[in-house]
RNA sequence: GGGCUCGUAGAUCAGCGGUAGAUCACUCCCUUGGCAUGGGAGAGGCCCCGGGUUCAAAUCCCGGCGAGUCCA
């Protein structure tokens, strides 16, 4: 076993004579040019060396110095790649953000599967870290939001069996090269490299390891640069930090990271890094939102935060130990510091957080309850409560479109109307949710008890609403609340820990590896159904079909069937010879090869003759060029922010679900069909090619992959009209076969998910058909024309409920007339009371009408019926001392029943309608009884 | 992807097995020269939809639809 010390031993150290040193203060290892140095460098062992002293040549703003690194880096041999979209799930489901900018080509890059854009690469990565949100503003140097400056080397080793296996071959360059551009751009900026410091500290992430050099200059940690050249394994001989084992991989990558932010601020050292990077955006607030200093004041804040830049602020709740010792240092109060400080630390949160939003909303995120959209609308709501507490008075909007128009985003009206909808929506949550906290407040005020945690917990978890507003209210309301420090862990713990593996092992036949990958014939012309073929190979499935019968898979050596795959269902069909015919029920890619699943076996090495069922290919294809028309019209009918969110593709009909923020309604339902109708009416043909990624990424940007990234040097390129999408499904190859385009149906997949449901083709007939059929049943059963049925189902409704209230009254009418005529009713004597005992076979609501109405009289009533079982309905007059609920229960016993209610009035019954007369002829009898009791 | 909460009059909500309610808004009457206001009367409900449990469901259970919210 050995670790990583050797891997530092870079000829260029030595060429360039470094030494090697270990800093007394961390006892980490570093190398120097300066032989004399003790510390490493990077604090807490030393302060920042550059705040008012800038540590290059010139001061340089924000794109100047993006513009300094890739120029440089462009000189120096290497591409200038455009930065990826902040939404990393767009192209990988294990993360949502961009947080570095290797996450551009993980995993199919530096697996080596998919050839990167360029070879090597430089870029500047916007990325967002949510985890430093609450020290952003703070301690001077987080931000939410930056750009990781970045040079990419993909290097794959020649001296393995096969290196075509991998998309890239041999070494660009590796570590010596990397420290050497990295200290060349430190010297073409004007930096004292002699003051440069480079420690070893090896870098673990995501099942990969290797080497790595944290690069500090004057106090600050400038840049990483990551040897990517591990991974896990339990055999490995290298033991890392994490305690896992590691051994070398094929492939080895430079993985770089230049933070932009701190090298602009290094070149202008101000105290903050957040006046280096928005300088317009916090003049702006600090000036809306009327905070002016007098020049004591101005030397205050500035002695203040270059204090808090020197020192290690990484939790929120050091800031208030932190936030002392400077007081003291400067000898000022700590309240008044504090007073002083905390408006500028908002104002700095708010210009980080509208650039977040600005990138996010720019990319194509829409704010949403789950994903993505969610870590977006927590940003845009916190942002809105910092600029209210701060007082700001400018809209959220134009804020955000001030960063938005800073980074150039095209999209800046959408982005603007994004934000809108969101502060109404958050304004409207804040409003219920202030109504139900009062309502609460109230009530625990009334009762003098304070208002319990879980109702806290509640408010927040299930309600959205702030602790902090909760108190505020309570005490308005005079109500106790007391919010412990662990609320959030609380909260966390409420949703129960766990996470569920769900490992969906699908058991890959490993006979597959041996096969060569199946010819595809369905690409070359998508409308033939018939082909043949060899059998390479039989495989009987584990598991039954469902009649018990054996599957199989079948290799074939090429076929006209066509894989699940991209929301496109497997085709049907048959596999037959001279002695028999299989039905191939379903259709799978492994690893290239094609599996045919049937209930036959056509036996291994013979030839069979494929039939696809070509009804439902064509109606299949027909939906899948459908779902690029719809996407399209979408797109164009709601605005440029729609991109698809998953499809699946049917023969009866599709679903394509399409970001976007608010509800789709019935008049976009129309413009979207008549822009998809129109499509296919043009009847343009629709390219289908296989292009170069890079060459196709280049050309159509990242909105190339609606449906997912696939991997390969090649990819498929489907082109319906101004719609290019990368696609392996089969279209067909005019827009005018698929006849028409019907939208069935939409329904919110999510907050900021909107499902087109549609139909193509005959298949779109068949689903007008069927809702024409509703109406015209309706029409017949309302005996008018289709075209009056909404009108006349109206007026149906409104006389229905006329008469439910006119039958109403008219009981009411009648059950009055009984108690007073005292019709058929037997009259019981009670001493001071009278009661009736009627049977009355009537529904409920008259059976209590005229319980009523005798009670009124001043009778004790009690009405039977047996019309649906056997109901009573007992109503005593105030006066009178008869319970009757119990009443009740005692007559419904005896028919087999139960029954209650308050003491004046209760109902009840049973189901022995026979029983019905004998009960109420006891009537009498159980009412003395419950008189005298 | 998972958890939680909520769908009752035009609006905001109460009721949480036993006769559907309050406040505001609305209509009319009274008070006033008129308005603010005050007093009185009235109208307005498929209690989201569909099943189930029960003698009885707005209320409990299941499913669906719709809305909100927290977490990954």
């Amino acid at each position: 076993m050995s670790d990583l010390t050797e891997e530092y031993q870079l000829e260029y150290f030595r060429e360039e004579g470094f030494v090697r040193k270990e800093c007394p203060g961390c006892e980490d290892h570093f190398w120097t040019r300066d032989e004399d140095r003790e510390l490493c460098g990077e604090p807490p062992c030393e302060e920042y060396g550059f705040i008012d002293d800038p540590g290059f040549a010139e001061s340089h703003s924000l794109s100047e110095m993006r513009e300094a690194f890739l120029s440089y880096f462009e000189e120096h041999g290497h591409e200038r790649i455009d930065p990826y979209p902040v939404a990393a799930n767009r192209w990988r489901d294990d993360v949502l953000l961009t947080q570095a900018s290797i996450y551009d080509f993980q995993p199919l890059v530096t697996s080596g599967r998919t050839p990167p854009p360029a070879n090597p690469l430089t870029i500047s990565q916007p990325c967002i870290r949510m985890q430093d949100i609450d020290n952003v503003g703070k301690t001077g140097r987080h931000t939410m939001a930056f750009e990781m400056m970045a040079h990419h080397a993909f290097n794959a080793r020649e001296d393995i069996e096969d290196p075509d296996q991998y998309a890239y071959q041999g070494e660009v360059y590796w570590k010596d090269r990397t420290v050497e551009l990295c200290e060349g751009l430190f010297e073409e900026l004007g930096a004292d490299v002699e003051e440069i410091t480079y420690i070893e500290d090896p870098w673990v992430g995501g099942g990969n390891a290797g080497p790595a050099i944290e690069v500090i200059y004057k106090g600050a940690e400038l840049a990483t640069l990551v040897f990517m050249s591990m991974e896990q394994d339990h055999d490995g001989e290298y033991e890392l930090k994490d305690g896992n084992r590691y051994s070398p991989m094929d492939t080895y990558i430079v993985d770089t990271g230049y933070g932009l932010e701190r090298w602009t601020w290094m070149s202008q050292g101000t105290p903050t890094v957040y006046e280096a990077v928005y300088p317009e955006a916090i003049d702006f607030l600090k000036e809306n939102a009327g905070i002016e200093h007098t020049e004591a004041q101005e030397d205050l804040i500035h002695q203040s935060a270059k204090l808090a830049g020197r020192m290690d602020i990484d939790e929120a709740e050091d800031m208030e130990t932190a936030r002392r010792e400077i007081a003291e240092r400067l000898d000022v109060d700590v309240e008044r510091l504090e007073a002083l400080m905390e408006p500028l630390e908002d104002i700095y949160a708010i210009a980080d957080h509208c650039r977040t939003l600005a990138y996010m909303l720019g990319d194509g995120v829409v704010p949403s309850n789950a994903g993505t959209g969610y870590l977006a609308r927590m940003v845009l709501r916190r942002t809105k409560r910092l600029v209210d507490d701060v007082g700001v008075d400018a809209p959220l909007d134009e804020l955000v479109d001030m960063q938005a128009e800073r980074l150039d985003y095209r999209n800046r009206d959408t982005i603007r109307d994004i934000v809108r909808t969101e502060v109404e929506k958050y304004r409207e949550t804040l409003e219920r949710g202030g109504r139900r906290v009062e309502a609460l407040a109230d009530e625990y005020a009334d009762r003098d008890e304070p208002v319990p945690l879980d109702e806290v917990i509640e408010l927040y978890d299930s309600h959205g609403i702030q602790p902090d507003m909760v108190e505020e209210i309570a005490a308005e309301r005079g109500a106790e609340v007391a919010v412990p420090d662990d609320f959030y862990s609380l909260v966390a713990s409420r949703h129960g820990g766990g996470a569920a593996f769900g490992e969906e092992g699908e058991g890959v036949d490993e006979r597959v590896a041996d096969l060569p990958a199946t010819e595809k014939l369905f690409y070359e012309d998508p409308d033939r159904t018939e082909f043949e073929a060899v059998v390479l190979d039989v495989n009987e499935r584990p598991e039954a079909g469902e009649d018990g019968e054996t599957l199989y898979d079948v290799a074939l050596d090429q076929t006209m069937f066509y894989p699940e795959g991209g929301g496109q269902p497997a085709d049907a069909g048959t596999l037959s010879n001279d002695d028999a015919t299989a039905e191939v029920t379903d259709v799978r890619e492994v690893d290239g090869v094609v599996l045919h699943r049937t209930d036959e076996d056509p036996g291994k090495g013979e030839f069979v003759r494929g039939q696809v069922d070509g009804t439902r290919r064509r109606r299949l294809m027909a939906h899948h060029t459908a779902t690029h028309i719809v996407g399209h019209a979408a797109r164009e009918v709601l605005g440029d922010h729609v991109r698809q969110a998953g499809a699946q593709k049917g023969v009866e009909s599709s679903r394509l679900d399409v970001t976007h923020y608010d509800r789709i309604d019935r008049e976009e339902v129309r413009a979207i069909e008549r822009v998809a109708n129109d499509i296919v009416r043009e009847n343009v043909s629709i390219k289908q090619e296989w292009l170069d990624r890079n060459d196709a990424q280049g050309k159509y940007g990242f909105d190339l992959f609606q449906g997912g990234i696939p991997a390969g040097t090649e990819v498929r390129v489907i082109t319906v009209g101004q719609d290019v999408q990368a696609c392996a499904g089969t279209h067909v190859s005019r827009t005018g076969e698929i006849g028409t385009i019907k939208v069935v149906g939409t329904e919110r997949v999510q907050d900021g998910v909107e499902r087109l449901v549609f139909a193509a083709g005959d298949a779109a007939i068949d689903a007008t058909q069927r809702t024409e059929d509703a109406l015209y049943d309706a029409a017949d059963t309302l005996d008018v024309d289709p075209q009056a049925v909404p009108e006349t189902a109206e007026r149906f409704f409104e006389e229905w409920k006329e008469r439910g209230k006119r039958i109403e009254e008219l009981k009411e009418q009648l059950a009055e007339a009984r108690a007073q005529g005292g019709e058929s009713g037997e009259e019981v004597d009670l001493g001071e009371t009278t009661a009736v005992v009627q049977r009355l076979d009537a529904d409920m609501d008259e059976l209590r009408a005229t319980a009523n109405a005798l009670a009124d009289e001043g009778k004790v009533a009690v009405i039977g019926s047996g019309v649906d079982g056997a109901t009573f309905v007992v109503a005593i007059p105030d006066s009178v001392g008869i319970n009757a609920g119990e009443v009740v229960a005692d007559l419904a016993g005896r028919v087999g029943g139960g029954g209650g209610g308050p003491p004046d009035f209760a109902q009840g019954g049973g189901p022995d309608t026979d029983a019905l007369d004998d009960a109420l002829a006891a009537a009498p009898e159980v009412l003395q009884q419950k008189l005298e009791a």
